[in-house]
DNA sequence: ATCAAAATCCTTAGTTCTTGCCATGCCAGA
DNA sequence: TCTGGCATGGCAAGAACTAAGGATTTTGAT
């Protein structure tokens, strides 16, 4: 029995991530928030509390956005390795062609605040876990049926590829040259011969 | 014809940079660095004009002594294989017995103000080109003497070993497991055999 | 030796702008 | 009609930086 709201709250929410994202939770001001969300300062913190509940929300909204990808890559792929494959270059992809250079959102989150903020600390582990776990899903199976050396532990070979993953978010923010990434990319996935 | 400094100027960088490493450019109040410096405010603003230009100093401070120590190893090490895995163990215990977790100053700064500081990246590039170089020339060594297998370009295995230690340095903001890192470690430097 | 000048030191206060957040009141819709 | 979204203006604190004033230390000229 009350007025509806005017907008849609997950847009607005996208496009506080894309601030936040681009210019880190302390480089962006609550005003340059109100300017560029298309609503009001008091509709901004009556839907979402303040500035910092609004960068968690972001940072949760992402983080499901990204592991769903992954996971439809994952449950899609007709092999490990394509599965793999496909995930460096979907990542790889998202970083080269963004003009602004953002990065990962989440790699951006835990080098700025994971030491100083618990409720990201938290997000970030767990999604650190669940990409982690989706990995090791992906080699496992790639191992049983021969299609990946079965030499190294499986959950090892994970954090190494997501670990090469972190760097090349880290790199995305200096640089979009191709043939970087690609030799990056070439030994990494070596491994898995 | 004047009364000369009474404090240590690399000593006082040095504290800035403590700070800055700990809590970020953004994150870091003059005030706080007024409180923490041991100097006083119209002294710290005569020595390093403002906060940018001490950020700078910093950052050029931190790359000088880190590069020095890679030198070091990289000039000292009897073998090629011995001087990156030393390289890999004094980036990694540097970054795991910190119990502040401050992660590398220099990640943290292309994370933080690469894409919008253009003297920050300038830094970044110079660094990163000379680290690069270092590996490469160690990599060529190695490759010459046939210590580290051939199949793969130097240029290539540096970018590769350089950018897990760059993921490295992301994930000790978040977790100290030494266990977590090793198994990183030994899947990255098995690429060498 | 003495004194003036220059450069450093510190304290304190102030300026100006921005920060995050809130209170009031109006208005739309169930 | 009355709940809740929306717009406006404002507030207290904090940001970076500056200015004023006095004390101290070094140098060079007298």
């Amino acid at each position: 029995m009350a007025r509806t709201k005017d907008f849609d709250e997950a847009e607005v929410l996208n496009k506080a991530l894309c601030l936040f994202w681009h210019k880190g939770y302390n480089g962006t001001s609550m005003q340059e928030l109100v300017d560029h969300l298309g609503i009001s300062r008091s509709s901004l913190y009556d839907t979402y509390a303040d500035k910092h509940s609004l960068y968690i929300k972001s940072l949760e909204f992402y983080q499901n956005n990204s592991r769903h990808k992954m996971d439809d890559i994952a449950a899609n792929a007709t092999s490990a390795k394509e599965a793999i494959t496909q995930l460096f270059t979907l990542m790889t992809t998202e970083l080269l062609t963004d003009d602004q250079q953002k990065g990962c959102f989440i790699v951006n989150s835990e080098v700025e605040l994971a030491p100083h903020d618990p409720e990201v600390r938290l997000i970030i582990r767990r999604n650190e876990s669940q990409i982690e776990d989706i990995l090791v899903a992906v080699i496992q199976k790639g191992q049983e049926s021969g299609e990946i050396a079965n030499k190294q532990d499986a959950r090892a070979i994970a954090r190494f590829i997501f670990n090469a993953v972190k760097g090349m978010r880290v790199s995305a923010k200096l640089t979009t040259d191709k043939a970087f990434f690609n030799d990056i990319i070439k030994i990494t996935l070596s491994v898995l011969d």
